[in-house]
DNA sequence: TTGAAAGCGCTAACAG
DNA sequence: CTGTTAGCGCTTTCAA
């Protein structure tokens, strides 16, 4: 089929594919990218050259001329130091929650139809930072997707003070200004206290996420809201650290503290998945004795058993927004910086 | 700081250093990229003036004279049509097994000490798979790292035919000539039955996984075999696919037929994990009434209650290695394909 | 509508 | 050891 075979070692150039149709390079440059004013029947042949000779545009080349990698970083920052416990599995531990596996499943939902492309960084060491950072600064990459494991995360300023484009899933701690999407956190844990109470719980608990990190403080400040609200008192708290066996811990903990209590709020799914489990361990029926709410929609609520009362996060089309976000950004530098904060919703399934 | 600002819109160029050195391009060339032969007394000058500047190299110039992209695709490769359900939510639910995660934490750990980077693919698509391979074939990545979840996946051949480096993960189905890494999924299978048999189990089941998918056609082969060796008839299975709902139902399911077993081997941990739930359901005590073993050793073998005893594949060293045979064809294109097998290993927890 | 020509920023011969 | 020079393959004015 081809003359030449691959691409990054000597196959054809614009050039070859020029000769092959009679015409100039500038012409298969126009017909390959699109560009009006050129003649159908010259279109054609050159297509044909196109085909028969295998041609396929060096990106180097092209981007080296319109200054655009078609690439961007999609990172994954902690707020770490050089520890050796940092670096260890990190990439591991950051996957074990669903919630990133549709953050990669919302940016490729956006990035692939304008062929675009992430390229995974983790950026949990002061070394890693700046190899993230570098990368950009070479134009490998045309912004950055910034996901923080942590709220006190260095990355976010040290993006925007070398000029480069980069958008935030969830806001960030300082006075940064830097585009973001995030969830109402409040609002989406107000949701779940509302159900629990309006299903007749006297006694509702919570376990809260790290306090360190802005959703997992949120999530308790409007669970803790909604509970004042209607007059009740501060509820009972265990934190836990959004994985699964810290959630059976803490609703053991929990257990232990307040026999009576008959109502969870869980600031994650994975957690509230934990708890049913040391729910059921100690001889408690879900949700006739106890009622549980998660929060996220992950792929674990339904698959819980019983499948989870929650609220939804709409991760994927977050994640999509500031992949939008990010481009906008990359052609329009001069734009205002906006963010855009998503409602979450009660998703009622059989735990509570 | 710098003098000028945002590396890809216009930042300074090796020309502007020189000039601030008062040398030639050439020489802050052979500075930046470590080249000997330069005089220590001109290298401090023009890394001086490098920092001065904030000259970062643009990567597209140099990658258009260097031919190399130092990106690496990471491609996660099925073996689907166009159908929606394909396309819905396909990384989503490749994360949601840890093994992923554990493979791009072994990719990253080899590529990121040699500056270079993976970008994210998902080719479950025929579109999406001639995306990957026009990817290649522009020079955005010197090669790609495939990750299949069927044996059947057309991508593998794909590639060789373009001429493109690639190197898998698992053995392919057909006589592709491309380098892989892998596990000896039998002699895993084998160690696990013969520990399950060492500690007393008279009748042994097993769940296995997909029997399209290699991994867990060879791991069912080989607990059969050693059944068959030790004189025992052939086990009771029961297919599920790699999830912990389906290790739980198929758990259910052998309980029902053959209430009398004594030892089951999950032909991977998440249904391992599901298969001890199941077990506690029905009131029986792991290891007590049954004892369980597992394959991966995984994040949730750890996390498991009990701890899984579970066979060792060592995803991320096997990750890393399969980065390595990539990275040496490229370099050596014309060398012999090679590919490489690694040896799992018992660990012996409290689930058996 | 098409072609000629000028670079984009860098590396790598080749001289000196 | 250092500088000069010639491209890498592409896009994009500018003329025709």
């Amino acid at each position: 089929m081809n003359q030449e075979s691959s691409a990054s070692s000597g196959g054809p150039t614009l050039e070859d594919v020029a000769r092959a149709a009679g015409v100039s390079r500038a012409t298969v440059s126009r017909v390959v990218n699109g560009v009006r004013n050129v003649d159908p029947a010259i279109q054609q042949t050159v297509r044909q050259a196109v085909a028969a000779t295998g041609y396929a545009p060096n990106r180097a080349a092209r981007s080296l001329v319109t200054r655009r990698a078609e690439i961007i970083a999609l990172v994954v920052s902690g707020a770490g130091d050089d520890s050796e416990t940092e670096q260890n599995a990190f990439a591991s531990r950051v996957f074990a929650d669903p919630f990133f596996g549709r953050v990669v499943s919302g940016v490729i939902a956006y990035l692939r139809p304008r062929s675009m492309h992430p390229v995974l960084m983790f950026a949990e060491t002061p070394d890693a930072r700046a190899q993230a950072v570098g990368f950009l600064r070479q134009g490998s990459a045309d912004g950055a997707l910034i996901v923080s494991t942590h709220a006190e995360d260095p990355l976010p300023a040290m993006m925007t003070e070398a000029g480069l484009p980069a958008v935030l899933f969830a806001r960030p701690a300082g006075a940064v200004p830097i585009s973001y999407v995030d969830l109402a956190h409040q609002d989406g844990a107000r949701l779940a206290a509302g159900h629990l109470l309006a299903r007749g719980c006297r006694r509702p608990v919570t376990i809260a996420g790290p306090q360190d990190v802005a959703s997992g403080h949120d999530r308790l400040a409007g669970f803790r809201d909604a509970m004042a609200r209607h007059g009740l008192p501060y509820p009972d708290v265990a934190e836990a650290d959004f994985t699964f066996r810290g959630g059976a811990r803490a609703m053991a903990l929990l257990l232990a503290r307040c026999p009576d209590l008959d109502g969870v709020f869980a600031a994650n799914d994975l957690m509230a998945q934990g708890a049913c489990q040391a729910l059921r361990d100690h001889g408690r029926r879900v949700p006739d004795d106890v009622a549980v709410v998660g929060f996220d929609d992950s792929s674990v609520a339904a698959a819980c058993d019983p499948p989870l009362t929650t609220v939804r996060q709409p991760v994927e089309a977050m994640a999509a927004e500031m992949a939008r976000l990010l481009q906008e950004r990359i052609e329009h530098p001069d734009r205002a910086v906006t963010s855009v904060i998503f409602t979450p919703e009660l998703v009622v399934r059989e735990s509570a």
